[in-house]
DNA sequence: TTCGTGACGTA
DNA sequence: CGTACGTCACGAAT
């Protein structure tokens, strides 16, 4: 054996990774057409083929622990007793790893009576002597005590897609002991998934205290006497815990290994045996990926096109009107998947482009500065042909052949996320319309809590292809024409493979939505409800700069005293919005009582300072929750101010996909959270006015939306009749609860049932009303049960979502919109009630929005039809905002209340509230 | 710079 | 131990 080679051996604990991977990938998304699921093969495949990629080891294998006893098991009967079962879905999917390293030439290892931690322990020892560098990938901390200057445990931090290495240093920062220490301290602190219990009351920081103290466990146990207090009496009393967890977390390493190293070199794959698994499995990424891996360190090329993977077109960049027509009339009635490059850059939304403008990125969360999209290519693609056309400098024929393909209502057109796109349109004096499909939406739709839409990942998670790293739009190079280099074709195949990507999408989201009945949601209401927003973005709302400049004097006017006297009272300078040092100062320094725990301490939030306020009278406390009011407020006026455009108006962005029960969100900024039950916070309203050339703001919101839904769907007589009633809702309840006249129904009543009303929206609990209302929990019971005496079918209603939805998995709202709560059947307590109160809420939540959503669309419609230019504003789940054109107001205020009180029909009215003024504070009587 | 946490505004 | 959101500041991670 010669030294001269580098030789790297890459091992991996089978089991632990492929446990890793199994709960980093949703099972249900990876399952086979006969039904075995291959979430954990998948993700163990293509975490070792990265890892092969990325650190080119010269020898790779894979151990695994076998069924059979292990010598700690039979030395401890307990030992990783009381695991959960292995999951349904995970079944054979160790034997398919098994399978899938046959096809790959590398060798799995296992050994009667050990576990896959002492091979690699057991390789790594052989592989130093060897000199190897080694590297151990294991999801199981035992084996950072294997890390020496030779060999780097790789730990998987988040799922499988990252594995960094553990080094020495990072063990010490992360546990206070280095590796050679590390089954010392974990001894000392026990390890629960192996049910090995620790010292009682020792956690990592005391372990690592006594190590550096006296050195290892052996040395802390001769000196367990000299340990005070109760972790004292738990070392001794526990000692044998100790002792029993050193051995049996010591990993072996002198087994006697079944193979040589020598015959752990990475070879090529065996081509015809993989790819025909890789099919069976329905990996189509990943067999390219084996492929190109394998043959980067084999010199060969062995990439092959799919077969039977759909393939991406080709994009044809397209210069001159001709090509273009062509293309266009010979996909004339086939939907085509386009897709539009878009370039962020500063300015307001809508507005065209200041030439030069530099792309920002908007990815960076710094600042509210107003920005918009330009749009600097088209790509179309249909199943087998595709174009590009690259917008700035095009020529005049080109521009208007595309310009009347894209107003084109008849040409079916499938996006993604169509209101960004309308918008940077609109700034280029382009329009859209025939958008049959925006597959952000639809994506939503369907499963409507993913955290994200983007593209990318809805390509990874319902057609398993990756797109890639985008290259940045704004690198754009745009010198085509006759010399369209390949960075050029580089980026329209990128995007065309965008547009091939909606294409696919759409297949599976169209036949999903069809099967729902929810087709009407999408294409009746959400993708038409998309260009309302876009409308109401792009026209915002006006701002007063002056009223906004004079305000954020006056908060810091009252910042500068409160503060002041904060200091003063705690007798020293302190960050008064710093969670953590406030603790230190009430807790202790100042010792006040303890308040409700958190992760951090001790909560500071509103209401313990409240209580410890009534409990001490400290005037800093008092100063404390001034200032806590003000600056919030403060903060609101900054963040409005840094986002006014030149027009001086605020637009806001409105998300169609975040809120899981179908409501809408603002952001940058936020205006469904401007301030409105305080007077200080209402004086923010006063700055949003109406804007110049119009008569003035109108106001107008439901009344108790969420009741009168509950009244519908629950049918419940006497909550319907109180709404038919017309009279004061809470006082008719009262009166029902409270069995007297509802003239004799006390505030107090009236404030109690109230409470309860808009708490059994969202699956209240009496232990919850008691602490709401500050009155016993028997009271609270009584309360809720005479409510449910006199209302029972809510009470019925309310136990039947729950049970419909655990049976169907989901609940639905009046226009068929699904929300999957899969948490209903969690053996977790926590996150079944959390399921459970989601499932009581999501319906009326969401029928709500539903609602608004109709009335806004009808009501865009109108305001169209008769040419008003008054306008919608803004939305705030039950409230819309708009601006009065001069002598519009009588029939404006008129398609309003028709729109919105029409908007659904059940079996109460739909009550609608409107004022008018200036400002939006104005407006809101 | 990015992330998690705590806090807090709205319906 | 009441649903649904978005934003801010802090502090600790690179």
């Amino acid at each position: 054996m010669t030294n001269t080679e580098k030789k790297t051996l890459l091992i991996l604990d089978g089991h632990s990774m492929a446990f890793r991977a199994f709960y980093a990938l949703p099972a249900e998304s990876f399952m086979t057409e006969s039904g075995q699921y291959t979430n954990a093969v998948h993700g163990f495949t293509s975490m070792l083929l990265t890892m092969i990629k990325e650190r080119q080891p010269t020898h790779v294998a894979v151990a695994f622990d076998l069924d059979t006893p292990t010598f700690r098991s039979q030395d401890y009967a307990e030992y990783k007793a009381g695991r959960a079962k292995t999951p349904e879905e995970f079944h054979g999917q160790i034997d398919l790893i098994n399978q899938v390293m046959g096809t790959l030439n590398i060798p799995t290892i296992t050994v009667d009576g050990y576990e896959a931690d002492d091979i690699l322990a057991t390789m790594a020892a052989k592989g130093e002597a060897e000199g190897f560098h080694v590297l151990v990938v294991s999801g199981d901390r035992d084996t950072f005590q294997l890390i020496t200057d030779k060999t780097e445990v790789l730990y998987p931090m988040k799922g499988v897609s990252e594995i960094p290495p553990m080094t020495a240093a990072e063990v010490e920062r992360r546990y206070g002991v280095g590796p050679e220490r590390y089954p010392d301290l974990a001894a000392l602190v026990g390890e629960d998934a192996d049910n090995l219990p620790g010292v009682p009351k020792v956690g990592p920081k005391t372990a690592a205290k006594w190590i550096n103290q006296y050195g290892g466990t052996a040395q802390i146990l001769e000196h367990a006497d000299e340990i005070k207090g109760k972790v004292g009496e738990n070392l001794r009393e526990y000692r044998a815990n100790v002792e029993r967890n050193l051995k049996l977390n010591r990993l072996v390493r002198d087994l006697d290994l079944p193979i040589e190293l020598e015959s752990t070199r990475l070879e090529q794959l065996n081509r015809d045996a993989m790819e025909e698994l890789f099919d069976a499995l329905e990996f189509r990424t990943m067999r390219k990926k084996a492929l190109d891996t394998f043959g980067e360190l084999f010199g060969q090329s062995t990439v092959t096109e799919d077969e039977d993977a759909p393939q991406v077109p080709e994009a044809r960049i397209v210069t001159e009107a001709a090509a273009a027509e062509e293309f266009l009339s010979q996909h004339s009635g086939k939907p085509l998947g386009v897709d539009f490059t878009l370039v962020t850059v500063k300015g307001t939304p809508g507005q065209p482009v200041e030439p030069n403008s530099l792309p920002v990125k908007t990815t960076s969360r710094s600042n509210n500065t107003p920005v918009t999209d330009d749009v600097t290519a088209v790509a179309l693609c249909a199943q087998d042909d595709a174009i590009y056309i690259q917008l700035p400098d095009i020529n005049a024929e080109l521009h208007a052949v595309l310009a009347d393909y894209l107003a084109d209502p008849a040409e079916e057109k499938i996006v993604h996320d169509v209101k960004r796109i309308v918008k940077a349109l609109h700034g280029a004096g382009l329009e859209l319309a025939g958008v049959i499909d925006d597959t952000n939406i639809s994506g939503y739709l369907i499963q409507p809590d993913r955290r994200g839409y983007d593209l990318a990942e809805l390509a990874s998670f319902y057609l398993k292809t990756e797109l890639g790293e985008q290259s940045p739009a704004g690198q754009q190079a745009f010198d085509f024409g006759d010399g369209a280099d390949d960075a050029n074709q580089q980026l329209a195949q990128e995007r065309v493979e965008r547009a091939f990507t909606l294409l696919q999408l759409h297949h599976i989201f169209a036949a999903e939505l069809i099967e729902r009945g929810a087709n009407q949601l999408l294409l009746g209401l959400e993708i038409p409800l998309a260009l309302v927003l876009a409308e109401m973005e792009m026209t915002g709302i006006a701002v007063s700069t002056e009223g906004m400049n004079e305000l954020l004097d006056h908060f810091n006017e009252q910042l500068e005293e409160i503060t002041a006297r904060a200091y003063a009272a705690a007798g020293r300078e302190i960050n008064l919005s710093s969670p953590k040092q406030l603790q230190e100062l009430l807790f202790d320094e100042l010792d006040l009582p303890k308040t409700r725990k958190i992760k951090t301490g001790y909560s500071t939030d509103a209401e313990s300072l409240h209580e410890l306020y009534n409990k001490t009278g400290n005037k800093f406390l008092e100063a404390l929750m001034q200032h806590r009011d003000v600056t919030k407020l403060k903060q609101t006026v900054q963040g409005l101010a840094e986002a006014l455009a030149d027009d001086d108006r605020i637009h806001t962005t409105y998300s169609q996909v975040a809120a899981a029960t179908g409501r809408l969100s603002s952001l940058r900024p936020n205006l469904q959270n401007i301030p409105v039950r305080s007077e200080e916070g209402r004086k923010i309203r006063n700055i949003f006015v109406v804007g110049e050339g119009y008569e003035t703001l109108l106001t107008a919101d439901y009344s108790q939306i969420e009741m009168r839904i509950m009244a519908h769907l629950s049918e419940d007589e006497g909550l319907i009749q109180a709404f038919k009633d017309g009279e004061d809702l809470h006082r008719f309840v009262g009166a029902q609860v409270f069995h007297v006249e509802p003239e004799d129904v006390s505030a107090e009543m009236r404030a109690k049932v109230k409470a309860m009303s808009y708490g059994l929206v969202y699956g209240l609990s009496s232990f919850g009303l008691s602490k709401q209302l500050g009155i016993g929990v028997d009271e609270a019971r009584e309360l809720m049960s005479g409510y449910f005496s006199r209302f029972g079918a809510v009470r019925d209603y309310l136990s039947n979502v729950v049970a419909e939805a655990r049976k169907d998995g989901y609940t639905s709202t009046i226009e068929g919109r699904r929300r999957y709560l899969p948490d209903l059947g969690s053996s977790n307590r926590q996150r079944r009630d959390m399921a459970e109160r989601a499932a009581l809420n999501a319906p009326i939540q969401g029928s709500a929005a539903d609602i608004i959503k109709r009335a806004m669309l009808e009501l865009d419609q109108k305001l169209r039809a008769g040419n008003y230019s008054s306008r919608m504003l803004l939305q705030v789940h039950d409230e819309l905002v708009l601006e009065i054109a001069p002598g519009e107001l009588e029939e404006v205020t008129e398609l309003v209340k028709t729109s919105m009180g029409s908007a659904a029909t059940l079996s109460v009215p739909l009550d609608v509230h409107i004022g008018t003024g200036d400002t939006w504070h104005a407006a809101a009587h």
